[in-house]
DNA sequence: GCGCAAATGCTACTATGTTGCAAAACCATC
DNA sequence: GATGGTTTTGCAACATAGTAGCATTTGCGC
């Protein structure tokens, strides 16, 4: 994974450009930098909410970037199983994708019934030292609030 | 609403026996009692657990109830409209729904990574009068726990 | 029982996600 | 730069979850 690092930034050398951070994150797997991989990624990173197979789909369309469904799907469950990503179920029946913040994915995230988006709040650490009833193993937390986002609450 | 009670009451007293538990529920709401309705609260309250709207028909058809899935859709939609069972996203894209705990549904789920199941946890409220924010309103919060439930977890 | 509104059942449709396989792209090596 | 093996992509077909419209049935107030 160190040598897939170096071999791409020699090969950016060679090319006279950086590494972009997208490129420097698939790197840092040991995938392959390929279009589809460096352009979600930069869509992911860019936005400040979780986005939906769709929206992504979309953003990658405005970009021009000639793509196929399945890849898609098959790119952001990649960047899941890596670690890079987070993939979350909303209420409606679409699963919605981010990045995933440093360390374990425990953090909170906050949705918008009115507009249905969906944030992530990183410095928000629920507190679930709870009395788990006898049995049970607990291996994370996953909080959800639900409400107003500022520019929907501000509407009222 | 307190009339239609009595009216149902009346009825059933006519029919010489005591409205169950769903179908005083039903009732309560305004709603009509019909056999898929009573079938499906019955089923709910039976459970100790959220069930997708898959097991729910499974459960229905063993009682040898006929049923259409549209309106297995609709009867759950309107028991969640009126508050009675509550919906919820899992991981995999099926709702699960369940009877809605008395007073606000503030409560914790546990989701077993391994079995899938999905049980509430009542008594286990989370503390989240945290640090949201400027600007967002907070509605509700939802908790859950992912880990290995107490049938799981002893095989490990 | 009678009539009306609510609920059901049917068909068809949409949206979301998956599987298998051949073609193309990536990249390590020469 | 060309080459070759492996990964990734694109395509087509399929699977599952949920929705819409409308005619028929059913609960229930009278």
């Amino acid at each position: 994974m160190l040598q897939n690092h170096l071999q791409l930034t020699c090969k950016l050398m060679s090319d006279h450009r950086q590494p972009t951070p997208a490129e420097s994150l698939i790197a840092a797997q040991g995938g392959r930098i390929t279009r589809t991989r460096v352009a979600v990624l930069d869509v992911l990173l860019a936005a400040d909410q979780s986005l939906t197979h769709d929206e992504i789909a979309a953003a990658l369309a405005a970009q021009g970037i000639k793509h196929d469904r399945v890849t898609l799907y098959r790119t952001l469950d990649w960047l899941v199983d890596v670690g890079v990503a987070h993939k979350m179920a909303g209420d409606d029946r679409a699963r919605r994708f981010g990045v995933a913040a440093s360390g374990p994915h425990e953090h909170a995230h906050f949705h918008c019934d009115r507009c249905g988006k969906v944030v992530c709040l990183e410095g928000l650490q629920p507190a679930v030292a709870v009395n788990l009833p006898g049995g049970y193993q607990l291996d994370r937390a996953e909080l959800v609030l639900h409400g107003a986002c500022p520019s929907c609450g501000k509407d009222v």
